[in-house]
Order: C-alpha cells, then sequence, then structure tokens
DNA sequence: CAGCTGATATTGTGCAACAATCATACGAAA
DNA sequence: TTTCGTATGATTGTTGCACAATATCAGCTG
C-alpha cells in the first residue's frame, strides 16, 4: 500500500485580515466555477449561446465577476463533458455536431438508453413500493399523463432522462449518460429542428413513462428505441 | 444567431522581457495540465497511486513542477472523468469503486462494449480493404495471435479498446467511452485481485480479436458478452 | 497576388496573497 | 472520564497581476 504522500509543513504566518480581499460578496452557492458551468449549459439550452460560438474567457470573467481560474477550471471540466472543445492558445467554443456525427451520437447512446429503460422497468416491477422509487414513478406519472403544466422545456426533457436514471437504480449511470446528453438536449430543440416535432416528443415520453410504470422491459425497450428512430429520422 | 460576444480592447502595454518568467524550461511536450493528468492516470494504472488516496495540490506543485492552476484544472478534467473524487474545502482523492459499484460499472459498460464490437465488426466485413481500417486490423490481429511482445500490460488493455473503437468508425465513441475506462483498468489489474486471472484475459481478447477480424458481428457481441461475464464474476 | 512582418488579441503559466473551510488537538466543563 | 467548545494548523477556493507563447489578422513589399 503506498503511504498517502503529504507535503512538507510550512512555517506559518500571521493571519492579519487585510483590505481589497474576496470578503464574501458572492451572489450564490457553492464553488465560483459551478456558476460558470451553469453560465455555458443554460445559455446553450436556452439558445443565448450557439454552437460554435467561441467562449472568451475574459468576457465571462467580465460578465460572471469570477476571475480566470474559476472560469478556466469550468471550461476544462467543459471540455472533459465533450460540451466545448478547446484547441491550444485557440481558447473554446461550444461544440457543434454535423449531422452525421449527431447520428453516430444517437447510434452510441441507443443502447445506454436501453439499458437505462429496462434497468428502470425492473425496478419499477420488482420494489415499486420501495420508498427510494416511489417518488420517482409519481412524477414519471406525470410524464405518462402529459401533465399539463409539463411544459416541455429543455429542462424538462433533461428531468425525464435523470428520472429514467434515478429509477435504474444504476450507480454509475450518472456519471456516464449525462456526460453527452446536452447534446441530444441541444439536437431536440435547436438545431436541425423540424416544425412540429415538439409533440413527437411529448407522445415518446408518454410512451416511454407508460411501459416503465407498467414494468414492462420489452415494451419500454421498443418504445425508447422507436424514440431514437424518429430522433434520427428527423436530423437525417 | 447570437452574435459573438466580446470583451472590449484594452489598452496594450509595450511588451519588454523581464527576468524570472517561464522561459520554457518545461521539460515535455504541451500543455502542463497534461503533465497533471498523465501522472495521475498513469500513477494509478501503475499502482503508484491506489484508490481512496488523498492528492494534495501543493504535493503535485512541487513534485511536478507546475503551478496551481494547472494542477487545479488537471483536478476537475480527472473530476468530470470520474477519476477522482473532490469535495469542497477538502480536496480530492482517487476515486474507490465498492464491489457493487464496480459490479454496476461492468453492468453499464456491457451495452456501449456490444455496440463497439458490432460496429468494429462491421467494418471489417464491409470495408477492410480500406486504408483507414486495415493498420488497426493488422494490430489487432496481434491481440489475436497472442503475439508475443504483447505482454498484458495496462497499457496494452487500453490499446486494446481503443483499437476497437477506431475500427468502430463512430466518431463519438471515443468521447463516450473512454471516460470511465481507466476505472474498468483498474478492476482488471489492481483490486479484487484473482490469482490466475492474467490468462483470462489474454484468452478473452484473443477470442474477440478473432471473432472482429472475421467480421462476425453476433460472435463477436458473445465473446465480449462472455469477457464482461468472466470480468463481474472475477469481482463477486 | 504570394509571402513576410509586425501589431494585437487571447490563452497558458507562474506567483503571491488572502478567505473559507476542514481537521485535529487541546483544554475546560459536566 | 467523557464531551464539547475552541484554538490551531493545513488545505482548498479565489483573486489579481505579470509575463510568455501562440494564433490571427492587417498591412507592406516584391
Amino acid at each position: 500500500m503506498v503511504p498517502p504522500l503529504r507535503a512538507k509543513k510550512k512555517s506559518t504566518v500571521l493571519r492579519i485580515p487585510k483590505p481589497g480581499a474576496k470578503l464574501n460578496v458572492d451572489d450564490s452557492e457553492g464553488p465560483s466555477s459551478d456558476r460558470v458551468v451553469e453560465y455555458v449549459t443554460s445559455g446553450l439550452l436556452a439558445g443565448r449561446l450557439v454552437p460554435g460560438q467561441r467562449l472568451i474567457e475574459a468576457d465571462l470573467t467580465l460578465s460572471l465577476r469570477v476571475s480566470r481560474g474559476p472560469v478556466r477550471e469550468a471550461f476544462r471540466r467543459l471540455d472533459a463533458l465533450g460540451i466545448i472543445v478547446g484547441t491550444m492558445h485557440r481558447g473554446a467554443c461550444i461544440r457543434s455536431l454535423s449531422r452525421s456525427e449527431a447520428i453516430e451520437l444517437l447510434v452510441a447512446l441507443e443502447p445506454l438508453e436501453i439499458l437505462i429503460v429496462r434497468s428502470a422497468a425492473r425496478q419499477i416491477a420488482s420494489r415499486s413500493q420501495a420508498s427510494d422509487v416511489s417518488p420517482y414513478a409519481d412524477e414519471l406519472r406525470r410524464y405518462r399523463d402529459k401533465d399539463r403544466g409539463l411544459e416541455i422545456t429543455p429542462d424538462r426533457r433533461k428531468r425525464f432522462t435523470d428520472l429514467l436514471i434515478a429509477l435504474s437504480g444504476n450507480s454509475q449511470l450518472p456519471s456516464i449518460y449525462p456526460t453527452m446528453r446536452l447534446h441530444v438536449l441541444r439536437l431536440q430543440t435547436n438545431s436541425f429542428e423540424v416544425p412540429g416535432s415538439p409533440r413527437i416528443n411529448i407522445e415518446d415520453y408518454a410512451e416511454i413513462a407508460r411501459a416503465v410504470l407498467r414494468g414492462d422491459e420489452d415494451q419500454a425497450e421498443r418504445a425508447m428505441t422507436r424514440h431514437n428512430q424518429r430522433m434520427q429520422e428527423r436530423i437525417k
């Protein structure tokens, strides 16, 4: 076993608060870099940022009132998530997918989505009374019943998949799937948009939710596959 | 379309090189944070770092001779990749998977792996002569023939999956799968190790390679599934 | 018009200071 | 003795600035 390496001790200096520091004038919660990530992801979903758009550190520094450190850290995270693309000495820009790349993304996502709905359906079937599944099941019913008040916003789409993943009971899926979910969401809203398609997704969600809530794995897989197919056809 | 936001101009000052700067005394390639990522990932595979071990920024700045900025950026990337876990004000440590989490990871990975080998086999079958697949195919043959000189090191395991992904022809898979591949590699080498298992993997790889090179999708899927199963059994 | 050259913008890195928080040891009270 | 608050040190989160390295682009020249 490797012993936990530690840095050498350093002589500690008196702590005398000086002026001109941070003073916690934060206008919100935790890590500062989270705000940057939030800004980019939400902006992407809201259409405030578009694929291919360049992201300049200095701009975010100014508009978000954080320094370059957090901005750069957020960029690295977004990069690892595949949301932005960074090139040496050229900065970052919002990743843009060609049609063929979008198709390939959906193809690669499909088996994962099938695993998700099958696992979710199995959980529903085997332990629908458990306290850790029933709240999610309740929320899923709102999608099944096409509950009014459930406007299909990008947030709702995101939530739908989150629900299924939570229901699946696989603790590793959240670390795997969301990586590129944003791109899918963007596909569903911004680019390659075909008029009249929003309805399709509402129906798709309802159909998937219905099968999952019945605990019917095979039917859930079929519904999810059809959904994925329709997504692919919309792009082609 | 949103116009690309830009920062306001800033008065430019004379550029007079001053002493005590970076001077490019780098002992290696590109981005400095890459070295940190490399250090952690390779250390993880080599056993120099173990799951649960804490990573102190100061240590890395000292041993790698980079400043905190790059170290922190590397940490964010490693975190997004699921290789380390970071907690607010408590730093980062190498992620450790419980047995059940490891199983769930393998379960989640399986459908992706199946997609990979099926796509690879299809590419081989349909366009094995193409110049963009034949070099990969050649390399894959060395696994099939259990080429001596192909010691099964973590690098070799990594390379095997890289090969299959490259052969699959899906441009999005590299962004998806590698995210947590490191954990799988660690599973194969470090933790939950059972004596005599290295042989199993060599045989597994050969079997998968054989099926893929024959262009037999179904057989490739079966081989990959068996491999995944054996991995799961080794953990249980 | 091609190719060079310089100005400019922007990123990559270092350094140092401080704030915020965690962790632990220590000592007082129950 | 145990428990709890507090001092103390260690480490991270953030800022700010200086400078280096490189890409981009406009203008110049042949």
